[in-house]
DNA sequence: CATGAATGAGGATTCATTCAT
DNA sequence: CATGAATGAATCCTCATTCAT
């Protein structure tokens, strides 16, 4: 009765709901944007979303889906050139610090609404989420670091403090997303090589 | 026309109340909370809740605030009895992880519940939250640090990194949070002094 | 169990009580004030209201009472002076406006709180309402008409166009009670006799 | 960011919907009646009022509004073919009284719920209301009166006459709205001329 | 006399969703 | 592709009232 696999079908209308959604999410928060919400936004009737997106945990899941393949190529096109593994790390870390702020809002959404939102999904979001983080522990593999180093705490901890830039950073404010990198790196630099 | 200093008798229902709805708000969010929720944990009828508590929005409130209070406490607790700078920035980080995760839910709420979801009293919360912040950057400037190091970017990583433990510190996993903080404060200790 | 026959002491602040309830209903309405209005107006609380009255309705009924007492001593002060069956027309009419406006919220609730408006009472209601008519009824029976003239159409005439006061009437305004009233009953006397 | 006009589309089910409220509102009263009455008086869901109006205020003014453009068409046809302006006067009068009582409900509405009642448009209503009553001023300018007479005192008390009606009028009493109507103006008219 | 605490029913409104057209 | 109309359950909250103390 319903045979399409993961009914999206690809076209104007479909991306523009989508980024209606990703802006909303966002900036308001899953549960806090309602499906009136979006459906005003792209001017269109609550019920026709239904036509794009078998619910709104789905539309969710697209968002993250696009969120974290946007986000693993903007980090990959940052790092792919440079050779240094430290200069890997800064520009990876810059790249997370610019999705979680400027960039587009569909990885904003991966950052902000978390995967116990939606327990229907939860498996699949945190799926997305491991993916991108596993980018960036192979960041942190190119690492030579002192044997007192854990490896895995160093990653949470810049995960932790980039993730926590949504919060603060403004893109008026006193430092650049490459800024903030630099000086976070930098306490591990100096302190992680002899 | 009638004082009332914001609705809140203090007597052993109204703790359970509070305690209840800060259990809940910390682990399902405000939002995904409902006041029936709430009034079904302590065994009340939804509408008995407005006899303790104006709205939703002001249980919020008295959690934040009797979460401040309890996350300054024990902060300071573990703090007042040293006197090397690095000491009180490790304990102090150790503490701000266990409010994050292990401690009363009051605490964890502080750092779930974003001020924005609460439009009416977002002001009161932001203050509540500098209030600790600002705990926090008291302890950051016993440090003697070097010039290259920029205090405030510093106090953003740390609480950011701690913040974060509260997506994925577990109480029987690896690492104890004053293990955590230790390995987190020693990034910045090795590499800013000297 | 519960003995007394309209439970109602008559002690102070019972009084302010009632005054209270009195001046709520007639700016608000019945059905828009509610027992918390009553309450904070009187700096008590709630509950307290039951010790003095049985139910809101019952105190609706005790202002009727009151208010019916009052415009009536007020409505034969007024008239019981004179003897010109005219004059007193018109100083019952002003009477009348005056209650409907100015003078105590008593009288006012009489005339903006409708019997139907509680089902329980609404026969006690239209009586007390009754009981004031019929005194204005007896104002027109000293009048000598003409012929043509029904003095029921007449009577309700007069009191709709007083009653109707209440919604236009200021004490501020171009005219006074007594000024309305004589023009009002100018009308009539110019036409009816003779 | 979408004009939409008042949110009320116009078929036969919003149609039932404005008259089923408008029989409520004019029989019980505005406050005593619930959206769950109006939504079981139009055998539907209370929530699917919704759909067709966004509040219960706003059900009001659309039945405000079409009550005053029903109430003026009433008039207007009474009063069009008459040229002598006592006769307009008193087919202006029984259409008033028409209004108030007999007719639809829509109109009676204007008469039993008060501006007032609805902060939110009180604006809004009381214009309504004006906008009939200068209507009824109209007919007014048109006698040649007694200068003891104040136009606004005698259409205000006129009004106030005619509404009132709504109280004690009933289609099987003893005199029709044409009938007191005449009664009415005559006051006015054997006293105002000459 | 009154309070403190609660009840239970009902208030308006919002929600994600459905489905015939 | 989308709408127009509705559903049914849930939302936060308010109500008049009760009753032990």
């Amino acid at each position: 009765m319903k045979p399409q696999r993961s009914n999206s079908r690809s076209n104007s209308r479909n991306r523009a709901l989508v980024e209606a959604a990703a802006d909303l999410f966002a900036s308001q928060g899953f549960k806090a944007t309602s499906m009136r919400d979006i459906a005003r936004a792209v001017d269109m009737l609550p019920g026709s979303i239904y036509y794009h997106f078998d619910s709104k945990d789905d539309l969710l899941l697209a968002i993250y889906e696009a969120g974290v393949a946007q986000i693993t190529q903007t980090f990959e096109e940052a790092v792919e050139s440079l050779d240094d593994p430290w200069a890997r790390l800064e520009a990876g870390m810059a790249a997370l610090i610019r999705a979680v702020t400027e960039e587009s809002s569909f990885t904003r959404v991966i950052f902000k609404v978390t995967p116990d939102e939606v327990p229907k999904y939860s498996g699949e979001l945190i799926a997305f989420r491991d993916q991108f983080e596993a980018k960036f522990e192979e960041l942190l593999e190119g690492l030579s670091l002192q044997p007192w180093v854990n490896r895995q705490l160093l990653r949470l901890m810049l995960l932790g403090a980039g993730n926590h830039a949504q919060l603060w950073f403004s893109p008026d404010g006193d430092y650049s997303a490459d800024e903030i990198s630099e000086q976070f790196c930098r306490f591990v630099k100096e302190s992680a090589t002899r």
